[in-house]
DNA sequence: CTGACTGCAAACGTTTTGCACGGTA
DNA sequence: TACCGTGCAAAACGTTTGCAGTCAG
């Protein structure tokens, strides 16, 4: 689904900007605020902060995008996809979505506990392929 | 051991301040900010925020507390403890600790990936007891 | 007794808001 | 054309810092 229909599902109207900091999500994987604002701004100069920072809001409230919280980490943001975890190298600080079958997780954390668990958020801290082989 | 043997063996002076910090941490199990704010200027008045902040980061830094951060939730702070994983009521919000054995998780991420990965942070979204007996 | 720690107030950086204008549907 | 969305400037908010006085070791 292109990003002007995801916007649109949503009844937000597609703009220039909003398209622009989807785009640069989309590139990233993940982002921070500064990385959203610096990339957006080379092909969209006079995007204001105060944009950037409605857009994020508006958008994550409809579900369109998700904030990932990391240890040691300032706030991510990515386009909202299916359950997956996150691998982040300790050494660059490179985040990597990592598909892992949580269903398995849940079952077992389940049957330690009378709560109804239903999802579970994992990420996990490593040392890249890149930062291995460079040491 | 006690707070005052922690800190000073961390080489912090174990003064009123944070022995009063440590102790609301230590009864909530997790606190925010606002929380410890609150807690600490009841049985300390004069108290200020800036010491809070203060002596927050200082134990961070330390690593006598850690930053537990969670989807769609304030930042938290707990007392430093052995590995463990967090349930998270998404009806009443309350957050509990939960022993896991990540070992397992690790193991079998480890399979799917050439990084070195070295430690998993997990939470799990759930209704707890009470929330699920109350509806 | 000395350096670490605290409280207060001011500074700072980040996020939100009000308003007039402009652009999408 | 109507209203949502934008840019700008100012306000609000959260966090950090400088300084002078105090206290733990």
């Amino acid at each position: 689904m292109s990003h002007v229909d995801i916007l649109k599902l949503h009844t937000l109207k597609a703009t220039p900007q909003r398209l622009c900091v989807l785009e640069v999500l989309k590139n990233y994987g993940h982002a921070t605020l500064e990385e959203i604002e610096k990339s957006t701004k080379i092909k969209f100069p006079t995007l204001s902060l105060s944009t950037i920072y409605r857009n994020l809001n508006e958008m994550l409230k409809k579900g369109i995008l998700s904030e990932v919280k990391l240890a040691n980490k300032k706030e991510y943001y990515e386009i909202t996809k299916d359950d997956h975890a996150h691998l982040v190298c300790t050494k660059c600080g490179k985040i990597e979505d990592f598909q892992i079958n949580t269903d398995e997780i849940i079952k077992k954390a389940q049957a330690s506990t009378c709560s109804k668990i239903y999802s579970t958020t994992i990420s996990f801290e490593n040392i890249c392929e890149e930062c291995l082989s460079s040491k």
